[in-house]
RNA sequence: GGGCGAAUGGCGGAACUGGUAGACGCGUUGGACUCAAAAUCCAAUAGUAGCAAUACUGUGAGAGUUCGAUUCUCUCUUUGCCCA
């Protein structure tokens, strides 16, 4: 019997799809649409298991969707800017773009070879003038909306590489690459307001029902709205300031008030810069990172003024001012009033300082005397020490009366505040979308005049140098605008901008005139289904739905805001790690086993030890390349096994032995084919004892509803199941029976296994369009159903019955029964429960 | 420390609104074929007792609601992810 040769048919197919343009799609007004979209890669050299597991799960829905009729847009691209590209290129002397564009064909190649659906000729690439060009443009416009500004702000400077870091590459507060204490330095960079549309974006989640829970509560989080109070403090010393504002969520604390700490970059440190022990205190400050943790992390110092703050709640009571580093001036107003007795951070800091520590709440089951000793108490409770708040609970009952008291006193008043911060965008990086903005000889900002752009990125250039390397190139930095000499912004935008819209270009990736047009989005807009790794859940995601909220922004022709209708985020794919006796990480290829549990070195056969299954990555060398299993199983097997062991939103374990399973069943699926065919051809049996229309009917219902679910595994699973009852029953069942339902059968597993698939049909001579098979409801009613016999709730019989029985004759079966009949000697029926077609339960004594 | 989820055989995992727990796959064991092995095919495979029919126990632990709980509620344990 010949073998399936998955080679010749997976590359006869994919030139076949190729060809014909099976999957180009176009806007057509008259027929309902799906936008199916997986996050795009970045073309980083080779795909990895991550992107066989995303984009399968991908080509599956799309392949389903256009089986059932939809018009489907199923697009790929590039996120081809960024930082890997650029370090790569200057380890090897390489030009970034050649880099990229070496990585894209040989992905490209790799992902064709998986058999996806993709429509290729939609294909963009974020490092292309011709996608930027537009983002520059969209820059541009979101200026002229105030959604962009300038402004002064902190980031990580690694003073050895001259150069800014990443949250992601400070690693114990040193730079990744020099090992040297990263500093906090001041530039001028660009943000793009999305504060503004902070509560937008958080109501927004309420729209997104097909989101999961935990990606909405995570950006919930992210958004951070907070109910708190704006309090106006009195300020008592020598300088002219009267007064300091500041947020606080606990204004019910004010009693236990001891200090007032400010941000090092309060307006108020003007006064103190000429203070050789404030300088030395804030270069100290300089030290600690810019993120939140760093900040939380670090040790908490502060240098104490000379003024006096006074407590709204009692004027006679007077507090030092400090400057602290754990104030961080982008929350709040860059000042926080230190309550010590409930916040441990504050706590830690008057420990330090010697400051007045007063409790002002007690645990309920505490007595009034409560006092927190050795650290804070910040936990619900009631007020104690507090005045007019006395025993009234916490939270809750005394923030409330709180501020009704400084709200009626007029010295503060009720406020919402967001955690969200406006999202800086500048990068001191050469591999990125060059900001089109210019300044002239007086360093006013200068916008780059839409016919100047794209504002290309010089190529071939020197990235060895210090700093950011765009600024190097003076000739290029030169432009005219207007007739006047003015110089280019050498900052890059963020890649992030990058892959906030790209899902609009893809609508109409041709356009040459803006970056999407209106009637496409119109049409294609949103993403219905959007597929990709849960680590997006928060960056990504929300600035690309602040991106819809920006362009929509007084602008009446956009469409509704939110980019992706349905999401699902997909798990990991794992494997084991193993490490030789120098504790050093050894790749699958580098390791045997015999029995599955012992591993040894392929080299010297010592003893390997076997760790933990963890996420698939380079540093730990626990990778599979999948090019290499395509090439050793086909596609279709992998693409099989991929979706078979877990579900797809849980991480999946990698099995050498259910790779082996997935490709055994692509073969003898074959060769069952091949023996149905043959049936078909010569046989002229008649036999109803097996129905297939039934067994069809139930799978179509099962089937359907599993991969509308994306319980994708369970698809797997019962093709395994038809193959077992095709090849035990195939003798007994009949010919026209099978020839009917066969292909209905062999197009539910169409899209799992597209090539295999194909070329079964190709050989039933299956020439018209393919689609869906639907339900036909009455195959899936049976004339003899099993009921369920349970005494007192537990099973102990089961029996066949007619359907749709009346309940006396039902019962006097079930007492006929025989393991019943035993049951019931000596014993009464108390009472019957009743399950139509289902069950019958005996309450008896 | 806070938030969200998860816990089912040797392993990955099924089980629609509470109604036959363990589908399907892997692994393991036995058998067939073979000089032998691989491949393939057949059978068994939650635990305990039994030759067997069968009986009892069983979905992390404990309680509760219910005729009936893997599913709902509460407490606890372990664990994962995110935020700090």
């Amino acid at each position: 019997m010949d073998r399936y040769n998955f080679k010749s048919v997976e590359e006869k197919w994919q030139k076949f799809w190729e060809k014909n343009k099976t999957f180009k799609s176009k806007t057509d007004l008259s027929k309902k649409k799906f936008y199916c979209l997986e996050m795009f890669p970045y073309p980083s050299g080779k795909i990895h298991m991550g992107h066989v597991r995303n984009y399968t799960i991908g080509d599956v829905l799309a392949r389903f969707k256009k089986l059932q009729g939809f018009n489907v847009l199923h697009p790929m691209g590039w996120d081809s800017f960024g930082m890997p590209a650029e370090n790569a290129a200057r380890e090897n002397n390489l030009d970034p773009k050649e880099w990229t564009e070496q990585n894209i064909s040989t992905m490209k190649t790799q992902l064709k070879k998986l058999g996806l659906s993709i429509d290729w000729d939609r294909e963009i690439s974020t490092c292309s003038p011709d996608y930027y060009k537009h983002q520059q443009l969209f820059f541009l416009e979101l200026y002229d909306k105030g959604l962009v500004y300038r402004k002064e702000n902190y980031v990580n400077w690694d003073p050895v590489d001259q150069t800014v870091l990443a949250n992601e590459q400070v690693i114990d507060g040193k730079g990744w690459r020099s090992g040297v204490q990263v500093e906090r330095k001041k530039l001028n960079q660009w943000f793009f307001n999305i504060s503004k549309f902070s509560e937008q974006l958080l109501n927004g989640l309420n729209n997104l029902s097909e989101w999961p829970n935990k990606v909405k509560t995570m950006q919930k989080n992210w958004i951070g709205k907070s109910f708190g109070c704006e309090i106006d403090f009195k300020i008592e010393g020598d300088l002219p300031v009267k007064n300091i504002k500041c947020f606080t969520t606990r204004p019910d604390t004010l009693f236990g008030f001891s200090f007032l700490a400010l941000s090092v970059d309060h307006p108020l440190s003007k006064y103190f810069e000429t203070n050789p022990e404030y300088q030395k205190f804030k270069n100290e400050c300089s030290k600690t990172g810019t993120t939140e943790e760093s900040i939380a992390q670090a040790e908490k110092i502060g240098f104490k003024t000379d003024l006096l703050a006074l407590n709204p709640m009692d004027p006679k009571e007077k507090v030092p001012v400090y400057f602290a580093n754990f104030v961080l001036m982008d929350y709040g107003f860059g000042a926080v009033f230190g309550c010590p007795a409930h916040d441990q951070r504050d706590f830690e800091f008057a420990k330090k300082y010697k400051l007045n520590i007063k409790t002002v709440v007690r645990p309920k089951d505490q007595k009034e005397s409560f006092e927190v000793k050795n650290e804070a108490y910040v936990e619900d409770g009631i007020m104690i020490n507090s005045s007019f708040l006395d025993g009234l609970k916490t939270p809750g009952e005394a923030i409330e009366k709180s501020i009704d008291y400084l709200t009626k006193n007029k010295l503060g008043k009720k406020k919402i505040n967001f955690r969200l911060k406006d999202w800086g965008i500048s990068r001191q990086r050469y591999w990125g979308c060059p900001i089109p903005i210019a300044y002239d000889e007086n360093r006013n900002i200068v916008k780059v005049p839409k016919e100047k752009l794209p504002i290309k990125l010089p190529e071939k250039i020197n990235l060895n140098t210090k700093g950011n390397p765009l600024d190097h190139q003076k000739e290029w930095k030169q432009i005219t605008i207007n007739g006047k000499n003015c110089i280019l912004d050498t900052d890059t935008l963020d890649t992030f901008v990058d892959s906030s819209w790209y899902f609009l270009r893809f609508c109409s990736p041709e356009n040459n005139e803006y970056g999407y047009d209106k009637e496409d989005i119109k049409y294609w807009m949103p993403v219905d289904q959007y597929i990709g790794g849960v680590e997006h859940a928060i960056l990504h995601l929300l600035y690309s739905r602040f991106f819809m909220r920006a362009l929509g922004f007084n602008n009446q022709n956009f469409i509704s805001l939110e980019p992706f209708q349905g999401l699902f985020t997909q798990g990991m794919v794992c494997h084991e790690t193993y490490k030789d006796e120098n504790n050093k990480w050894l790749s699958p290829d580098e390791v045997f086993t015999e029995n599955g549990k012992d591993f040894f070195k392929v080299e010297d056969k010592k003893k390997v030890s076997v760790g933990p299954s963890e996420s698939m990555s380079k540093s730990k060398k626990n990778t599979i390349d999948p090019e290499k299993i395509i090439n050793h199983f086909g596609a279709d097997a992998v693409r099989f096994f991929i979706l078979s062991d877990s579900p797809p939103e849980r991480d999946v374990q990698w099995s050498e032995q259910g790779m082996i399973a997935a490709y055994k069943f692509v073969q003898k699926f074959w060769l069952l084919h091949k023996k149905i065919t043959g049936e078909i051809k010569n046989n002229q049996r008649k036999n109803k004892n097996i129905d297939l229309t039934v067994y069809t009917n139930k799978l179509i219902e099962k089937y359907t509803f599993s991969l509308e679910k994306f319980n994708m595994n369970v698809l797997v699973a019962f093709l395994h199941e038809t193959y077992n009852f095709l090849s035990k029953e195939i003798n007994n069942l009949d010919i026209k029976d099978l020839e009917k339902n066969y292909s209905k059968i062999l197009i539910l597993m169409f899209p799992v296994l597209p090539h295999l698939v194909a070329e079964c049909l190709n050989d039933l001579k299956i020439k018209k369009e393919i689609s869906w098979p639907l339900v036909e409801k009455e195959y899936l009613e049976e004339k003899y159903i099993n009921i369920v016999i349970q005494i007192n709730g537990k099973k102990k019989s089961l029996i066949k019955s007619e359907k749709n029985l009346d309940d006396e004759i039902l019962l006097e079966n079930v007492k006929k029964d025989k393991k019943i009949s035993v049951f019931l000697e000596n014993k009464s029926i108390l009472k019957h429960i009743i399950v139509k077609n289902k069950l019958v339960n005996l309450i008896t004594k």
